[in-house]
Parts: structure tokens; C-alpha cells; sequence
RNA sequence: GCUCCCAUAGUUCAAAGGUAGAACGCAGCAAUGGUAAUGCUGAAAUCCAAGUUCGAUUCUUGGUGGGAGCACCA
């Protein structure tokens, strides 16, 4: 057989011979270090015979693709482990993910196992891969399959539904073996330095109406430092997490009187109205009018809207005057009743109709976290009503106004393309195909790149989610832009065209952040709590070196500022400079200004910027005028170079 | 909602079947200072309910709240 290499040179090899006995005949030390191999641009086996002409691609393990391969091997590992430790466990799936693995299973007796097993779990791993097994790839076929997993009814379910046609394959390790599609590393040897992290519950086959089965949790590396350093990126994450931050440095509470029901604290209050100020003047500037609309709203409107039908069990609901009233779940119902208040021309169009509106749902408990699942938020919502023509043109400018503001937190985003659900949907499909059609045309014409994310569409509609990332690496949608095929029906809304007729808009909704609330969680995290002047709830801290010589010149220099807006504190504590100063850095507080004899002498101030050791003596003038650029460039134009924290 | 874990001053952590200790923060007093913690003193806590027990904050059960994940979703 032919085999042709990345470099493109080619050699005759013996029929049947592995990628690794090619590699041994390169070099030694290659077929070592070689994890798998890509034959014909297939995952294969490194030792998996190759009987036919074909390229060939060693993966090594200083290759990132490689720790897939390896994780997926160490969630083999672990249920060899645990099937030792509890013989007859049945297991589910068990993927290498995107950081680690984990495994699903339900040991013979359904007791549960918990953190404090995975001391012995992790022992018994090690004493297995001690062993050096070779990782077999063994082809059956179905019937042998089914007759050798016939005790294992997860198993038996996932061979049931390969397709006739594909070759079943088991990997096994020691005495263990287990349905797999593969390929695995070579042999156990390579598993030394892995973890299990956590365990949880998870639906057999992602399903709630399923059974649960218990899911661990672990990673591996290659290198013993590439799990410590793991670890201590964990830690870290942790520092960063938003609900911590909040409680530092004084943003938001949530109160057990209160689940999933934040509360603004003063300088959380302030960071949020700098954003919303910041909001106004964009939608502002793109030809939005702003509206506000009741949060409660009696029943009879959300039986228009579909919402008593389809979503009550998250509304709120009360009883005032023997009239059921709902707190509003969604703004739309309210925003089209505005729309419906006038007659509307084909000229309005598009009309842009905003609001920072205020809903609650009654989110599942187990689904609460912090500011990034709560049960009452403000989203930043519109509703843009127009005719067909315009989608595309109104959606691509939605989504560079998106790119806009994302590139303004430098926050990198990815965008989705939600199409029609199989089952539960309204409206023709000619209707949906033109708009999923209209959606995707609007990427493209905004050279955006889009992820198909098929039947994920809203009942109603099509939509575009722009998904963000927190510290954990968890993805949260954030903006979002939706067609609306649904109520325009439901509420009969109108306009006249051209030839004055009645005819029925296009609606849209959209919201850049989501929620204010998920979008600040977002940011905290993302700054590590160190704001960018312009949202920092504390922009500037003055320190006096001597309370009794300094104070007024300081608080001059505070009413200077007051005066242009800047936030700015003055600390008149009874405090060492040292003190005050930590205080200033614990709290990222963007810029601090010490004031002494020197200062109050020369007109100056001694300038520091969060997260530098460098000072800078600037004429107040000066400082002031600097420090208004780099408010209003939104921080592009900064005063001093400082550690930036992105 | 489900599985597992957790619950002690405002916060972060200790300790114990016989009512609990520290750090930061807070209050008072002293100290007047040049870029990450001045000293002393003080106030301050066992989430709720039932059970077991001579005695429970500790053990058991239930509730409430929190964390990880699943399911659901901005």
C-alpha cells in the first residue's frame, strides 16, 4: 500500500502494517510520542491496521487534538474503575468534552456515589492504568453486541439505534470493555495525570422525563503541570466569578427573602445607569423612540398574546378586583399595544420601538445563578415593525450596531442562527424558509459568520443569538434578534401600504444585552471587577497625604470634578496614606489621586492608574481634560498606560 | 424541578454532644501620615422546625437558602 505523508512525500509500506509500525520505521521516538493517527483524514487506532492506499497524519501529544483522544480514554479509565469498585454498573455516554470528560452511570443497586468516593474512583484508575493495558479495538457485530451488553439497557438502547450499515466497534482495556466508536490512545500508560471534579445528576439521554443517572465529572492531561496549572485556573475562575465580585466590591445582593431577585446596591446602581445611559445615546443615534410599558397586565392580554396558555406555569400572577392580572414574562405584548394606539403608514417604517423593560419569570430553582439566571431582569428590548422587504437591511444593521457595542467591552461573542422546531411551530414553511433565509442573508451581508443551530427557533419564529462567554467557559445568550410570525396575527396588527391598503408588518424583536442584569454579570467577570473609567461605579479616589493640610485643596479639586460629572470620592477617613491607598487598589477604583504639599503647592495632582506603580504629576487642567477624553472615547483614548484587565 | 454537596459574627474561615475562636470589616480611643494593612479596646454568629438525648448549634427527619451539574432559559 501507498502511504502519503503531511509533507506530501510517499513510500510503499507491507499491506496491514499500523500507523505505528509506519512511525517506528520514521523514527523511534515519533511512534512513541504518537497518540493516533489520521488515515485519510479519519480518527484511527494508532495501532489499527491500514490495508488500503491512503494519507497519513501521526498525531502527537504535543498536539492539541491529541487531549481529546486522551480524555475520552480516562472516561473509559474511570467506568473500568467504578465497574471494579461496583460490579454490574450500567453506563450512558461518556465524551471527551471540551475541558475534561465525564461518564453517566448508575451503579446495580442505585446507590449513589459522592465526592468523597472519588479518592478510591481515582485510586483504582491508577492502579488499572498502572497496568499498561493496550486500548483493543475489537469489530462486532449486532447481534454479538447486544448479546454482550445485554445486562447494560443504556447500552443496548444507544445499539439499537446505530444505523444497519455501521460497523459496531468495543474498545477494551484489562477485563474492561466498552461500546465505543473510538479510537482511544495506544495504551493506559498515558493516563497519569488526570482529576475527577464533580458529580451530578444528568437525564438519561439529556431527557427529563428519563431516569437520572449520576455523571462524573474529571480531566487529563499529558503533563503533571498541565494539571496543576488546570487547577489553579480554577481557582482563579473563581476569583473572577461575578457573585463574589458583586459581594466585594459592593454591586448587586441577592437576599434569601428573595431567590433570584437581585438587588441594586449603590455602586452596582451606578455602573448599571452608566450603561443605560450609554444605551439611550446609541438608540438614540439609530432612530429608536422609547417607551415604557406596565409590568402587570390584565389576564385577557396574555390570552391574546398566547402567553396564559403557553407559559404560565413561569408567570406571576395575582388577583385584583376578581381580575387575574399577570406580571409580564415579556414586554411584546405591551410594546404592540403601544404599536395599536395610532394608525400606522408604510412611512413609519421600520419603526424602532425601545424599552428597558422589567419581567419576571419564575425560573426553575435549580436554574438560579447569581445575575446570570434570575427571576426578575430588565431586558434591553425593541420591537421594530416594518414589511419583508426590510429585513434584511434592519437586521444587518442590528447586527453591526451589536458588533459595535460587543467590540466596546472587547467581548467576543458568537452568533447562532435558530431555525424552524420540527414539532412545535406556527406559520407556513414557505414563510419560515424565507425567513431563516432573510436572517442568514443578513449575516452575510454584514460579513458575519453564523452557526446553523437547526430547530432550536422559537415557536413563533426564527432568530439570531449572540452568545457570550463567562469566566467558567459557560456560554450565555445575550443578545438575541427574533422574527415574530405569531403575534402580528394574534393582535392583528396593521399598517397601510402604497395603495392604501391594510396590510400586516413584520415584527421584530431584539435585545443587544439581554438583560441587564446577565450583561453586567458578564462584565464583572470579564473585567475581573476592574471597570474601564467610563462604567466604573468609583472613577476616581482623591487622598489627601494629611487630612489636616490637604483637605481643602482636595475638596476643590472634588468639586471641580462633580462638577463635569466624574465620579469621584474624596477619603477623609482618619487613616494612614498606606491604608487608604490599599483600600483605592482592593476596590479597582480606575484612578487615585494623592494630594500633598507638593500638589497643593503647584496646582497639580499626583495621578495613579488602577493596576500600574507608575505616578504621574499632571496641572489639574490637564487631568481633567484627559480624563473626560478617555470617559467619553469610552475608554479608546486612556490617560496613562495601565494593566489593562481584559 | 431533579442528583450530589454545603449552611457558624456583615464577610472569609476555625472548633466542639455540655452555648463557640480568629482575620477583615464595624464602633470607641490614641497616633498626623508621600503610594497595598498604625496600635489598643469593644460590639457582633451556630438558617428554621420537629425528633433522639439529662442536655443539640453538633446526630436524625423535614423545610428554607446557597454551590456544581442535568433539564429549562435572557
Amino acid at each position: 500500500m501507498k502511504i502519503t505523508f503531511l509533507d506530501g512525500s510517499n513510500k510503499e509500506f507491507e499491506n496491514g502494517l499500523s500507523s505505528y509500525e509506519i512511525a517506528k520505521s520514521i523514527s523511534s521516538s515519533l511512534a512513541k510520542r504518537s497518540i493516533f493517527a489520521l488515515v485519510n483524514n479519519q480518527p484511527y487506532d494508532l495501532m489499527r491496521p491500514i490495508n488500503f492506499d491512503a494519507t497519513l497524519e501521526l498525531i502527537t501529544e504535543d498536539d492539541p487534538r491529541s487531549i481529546e483522544i486522551l480524555n475520552h480514554s480516562c472516561s473509559h479509565l474511570m467506568a473500568s474503575a467504578i465497574t471494579k469498585l461496583y460490579p454490574g454498573t450500567n453506563f450512558g455516554v461518556g465524551p471527551a468534552i471540551e475541558e475534561g470528560f465525564y461518564y453517566d452511570f448508575k451503579t446495580p443497586n442505585g446507590e449513589n456515589l459522592t465526592e468523597s468516593d472519588f479518592e478510591l474512583i481515582e485510586k483504582t484508575m491508577h492502579e488499572i492504568a498502572n497496568k499498561n493495558y493496550d486500548f483493543e479495538r475489537i469489530e462486532v457485530t449486532r447481534k454479538e453486541a447486544l448479546e454482550m451488553f445485554k445486562d447494560d439497557k443504556y447500552k443496548v438502547e444507544i445499539i439499537n439505534e446505530l444505523p444497519e450499515n455501521e460497523t459496531i466497534t468495543l474498545y477494551r482495556h484489562g477485563d474492561f470493555v466498552d461500546l465505543c466508536r473510538g479510537p482511544h490512545l495506544p495504551n493506559t500508560k498515558f493516563l497519569k495525570h488526570f482529576k475527577l471534579l464533580n458529580i451530578s445528576g444528568a437525564y438519561w439521554r439529556g431527557d427529563s422525563r428519563n431516569e437520572q443517572l449520576q455523571r462524573i465529572y474529571g480531566i487529563c492531561f499529558f503533563k503533571k503541570e498541565d494539571l496543576d496549572n488546570y487547577l489553579v485556573i480554577l481557582e482563579e475562575r473563581k476569583q473572577r466569578d461575578h457573585r463574589r465580585l458583586g459581594r466585594e466590591l459592593e454591586l448587586f445582593m441577592i437576599s434569601e427573602y428573595g431567590p433570584g431577585f437581585p438587588f441594586w446596591l449603590p455602586k452596582g446602581m451606578t455602573l448599571r445607569k452608566a450603561l443605560e445611559d450609554y444605551w439611550y445615546k446609541i438608540h438614540k443615534r439609530e432612530g429608536y423612540q422609547f417607551i415604557t410599558t406596565p409590568i402587570m397586565l390584565n389576564k385577557d392580554l396574555w390570552e391574546i398574546s398566547g402567553h396564559w396558555a403557553n407559559y404560565r406555569e413561569n408567570m406571576y400572577i395575582s388577583e385584583i378586583d376578581k381580575y387575574e392580572f399577570a406580571i409580564k414574562p415579556m414586554n411584546c405584548p405591551g410594546g404592540i399595544l403601544v404599536y395599536k394606539s395610532k394608525l400606522h403608514s408604510y412611512k413609519d417604517f421600520p419603526l424602532r420601538l425601545a424599552e428597558l423593560g422589567l419581567v419576571h419569570r419564575h425560573e426553575a430553582s435549580g436554574a438560579l445563578n447569581g445575575l446570570f439566571r434570575v427571576r426578575t431582569f430588565t431586558q434591553d428590548d425593541a420591537h421594530i415593525f416594518m414589511t419583508e422587504e426590510m429585513i434584511v437591511d434592519e437586521v444587518g444593521r442590528l447586527i453591526k450596531l451589536f458588533d459595535e457595542v460587543y467590540k466596546v467591552f472587547n467581548l467576543s461573542y458568537t452568533i447562532e442562527l435558530s431555525t424552524r422546531p420540527l414539532e412545535k411551530y406556527i406559520g407556513r414553511i414557505e414563510v419560515w424558509d424565507r425567513a431563516e433565509k432573510a436572517l442568514a442573508a443578513a449575516c452575510e451581508s454584514v460579513g458575519k459568520e453564523y452557526k446553523i443551530n437547526p430547530g432550536d427557533g422559537a415557536f413563533y419564529g426564527p432568530k439570531l443569538d449572540f452568545k457570550l462567554r463567562d469566566s467558567m467557559g459557560r456560554i450565555w445568550q445575550c443578545g438575541t434578534i427574533q422574527l415574530d410570525m405569531n403575534l402580528p396575527e394574534r393582535f392583528d396588527i396593521t399598517y397601510i401600504d402604497q395603495n392604501g391598503e391594510k396590510k400586516r408588518p413584520i415584527m421584530l424583536h431584539r435585545a443587544l444585552f439581554g438583560s441587564l442584569e446577565r450583561f453586567i454579570g458578564i462584565l464583572i467577570e470579564h473585567y475581573g471587577g476592574a471597570f474601564p473609567t467610563w462604567l466604573a461605579p468609583v472613577q476616581l479616589k482623591i487622598i489627601p497625604v494629611n487630612i489636616n493640610y490637604h483637605t481643602e485643596y482636595a475638596k476643590q479639586l472634588e468639586s471641580l470634578l462633580l462638577d463635569k460629572g466624574i465620579r469621584v470620592e474624596v477619603d477623609l477617613r482618619e487613616e494612614k496614606l498606606g491604608y487608604k491607598i490599599r483600600e483605592a487598589q482592593t476596590k479597582k477604583t480606575p484612578y487615585q489621586i494623592v494630594i500633598g504639599d507638593k500638589e497643593v503647592e503647584n496646582g497639580l495632582v499626583n495621578v495613579r492608574k488602577y493596576g500600574s506603580n507608575e505616578q504621574i504629576s499632571l496641572t489639574k487642567e490637564e487631568f481633567l481634560d484627559k480624563l473626560l477624553k478617555e470617559i467619553e472615547s469610552l475608554g479608546k483614548e486612556t490617560i496613562i498606560g495601565g494593566k489593562s484587565d481584559d
